[in-house]
DNA sequence: CATCATTACGTAAACGTTTACGTAATCTGC
DNA sequence: GCAGATTACGTAAACGTTTACGTAATGATG
């Protein structure tokens, strides 16, 4: 049933070899009989068979991305950014949701494997030995996006978080505020918890702030986290007057709390978040935040691994700035 | 360099016949051998090549799918329904962004006709003409989520715009409240546009409202322009008591713009959403709202791609029910 | 006009699988 | 113990391309 360059090169009278050669700008026909194979290309409405093509070419056009959660918010930016890179290399991403689960993960990187995908892009938290052993040999590009590596020689494309924490927490000292405290992810997390409380601490310090162990509340990164962390937060640390959120949910979540609570922000507390997504714009007040350019983050992982792939040389990792966006829940203290 | 079935035949002492017999579990072999070649398998690393596999089976076992949005909320929720049930039928999932241009469309379609994925779901506003001729001689099943085609017969899952929007709007009346306004979808929109107003006129006139046409504001379905629309409303018809917003976005926007000017909400204005996206959990306050089950259509739509590949057969549209979720934003006129 | 380079093709072998068909060995029932 | 059925394989032809190599025809050069 499946038209095949075999019929295209029989009705028009030529090898298939032809035909091949017209498909892909090859030297080696003249203008007429160019014509007449795209003409007869156009009456049989020949498409090639990529899978063929692929079979020798042993490229698919086609890279795998792998989140922990497809609906997060970050991740979807992140995938935009892939996505779009993608298509500007006349590529098509395949997105994998491996519930940050270690065993689906390495499930999926087999699966990206057999499908023979070109390149990774990994944004699924903690890049363990396993997934090391699998994307070495496969031999193909992966680039870690938001996370990184430091076993392992891979290049990682993120902002540096206990910089941009730093930065989020001096900035509300500098608006004045001294008794500061903070919502984050786990202490386990080594990629976005930690480093952030590291950042958090480091400007407390660098400041001379006198601070308590319990005005750290690591918790987690998503909404309900941060309505039970500042929940927490505010009864151990009543008399708190700005909050550094590690995620914007996170700060949605604060928000949440202090509105229930009757707790007017920014009057009464100030709070800054982390990421910069969409809901920061949404809130009511709008939130000042930390911004994480995700979508371009996204699109230059998606850039380093079809370097790689040209180049088949190694890439240097790629940190992004990062930028305080200042909207309405932040006062200055006088 | 890579391993190839040969390689594992060689090693076994079989031929490539029975490894592939035993590695697709089709009977011919003693489990002695078996056990060989597993063996044999696990030495040298041998993996098979889908693309190879593809080329015979003419199953890529991928599926693809078009969103006019990658990063909206809503269709973050269908992709993942999407995934879901695409990683259940051992498939992967092509996301294709169309930014609802109809020129990226049909490239993305022709796209996925060369990769020879098994089938795609749609989601992608409008289905034209020139995508029904694509798709029909691909001859891969598809199917419509969130949208329908009049003209074509291709199967839809979605929840009935006009009756929930209805019962929006009734929910806001049987609340007591009488003036109430609607920002929406535009006009052109015969999707997600019309039917929602449809929705609301008709409920006005069921429980005999009178209403002017001023009192609706036709205008698109984000964040932004639920502000602009809102205020648009709220300047033509100041003594509304209740608005419904044809999205979450817009519901957002109209929050938004009720706290810049100092309107209590839901004392002084009642407000429903569309969607129940995970904002309207999110938003001080909550967010009353009509439920779509985003991930729950997402996931029925790919398994109806599935069930069409398998039968061969047309499949059945599937009207998904909604539901009115109550928070805080609307209030019982007294 | 003879020689050589270039052009415009065609032939056939890959790429890594699956699978129809053939064949020798083993098993079954009497 | 023998005919026939069954089992456990091997051989080779597909699947739809790309591409190295060969060849005849054309063009250029002296």
């Amino acid at each position: 049933m499946t038209i095949t360059i075999k019929d295209v090169a029989k009705k028009a009278n030529v090898s298939i070899a032809t035909v091949s050669r017209i498909l892909n700008n090859k030297p080696g026909y003249t203008k007429e009989t160019e014509e007449k194979v795209l003409q007869v290309i156009q009456e049989l409405g020949y498409h090639p068979n990529g899978i063929a093509r692929g079979l020798i070419s042993k490229r698919t056009h086609t890279i795998g991305v792998l989140v922990p959660e497809i609906s997060s918010m970050l991740m979807s930016k992140f995938i935009q950014g892939i996505e779009h890179a993608a298509h500007e290399n006349r590529s098509s991403v395949i997105v994998c949701h491996t519930e940050s689960k270690g065993q689906k993960t390495q499930k999926y990187l087999q699966l990206l494997q057999e499908k023979q995908i070109d390149g990774i892009v990994f944004t699924s938290g903690v890049f363990t030995q396993d997934h090391y052993q699998i994307i070495n040999d496969t031999n193909k590009p992966v680039v870690l996006l938001s996370t990184e590596s430091q076993d392992f020689p891979i290049p990682h494309v993120k902002v540096n978080d206990c910089h941009a924490a730093y930065s989020a927490t001096e900035y509300l000292i500098k608006k004045g505020h001294r008794k500061i405290g903070m919502v984050s992810g786990n202490r386990s997390d080594i990629i976005a918890g930690q480093p952030r409380i590291d950042g958090f601490i480091k400007a407390m310090n660098t400041y001379q702030i006198p601070m308590k162990e319990e005005w750290i509340v690591p918790i987690g990164f998503n909404f309900e986290e941060g309505k039970q962390g500042f929940t927490q937060l505010i009864n151990q640390f009543p008399d708190m007057t700005a909050v550094v959120a590690a995620s914007d949910e996170l700060a949605l979540g604060v928000l949440s709390v202090a509105y229930q609570r009757n707790i007017s922000v920014p009057d009464q507390l100030s709070v800054i978040g982390y990421d910069n997504l969409r809901i920061a714009e949404m809130s009511t007040p709008t939130l000042t935040t930390v911004s994480q350019p995700a979508v371009e983050m996204g699109k230059k992982a998606a850039e380093l691994v079809f370097q790689m792939m040209e180049t088949n040389k190694p890439v240097e990792s790629y940190i992004f700035p990062h930028e305080i966006v200042e909207r309405q829940s932040v006062k200055a203290l006088s």
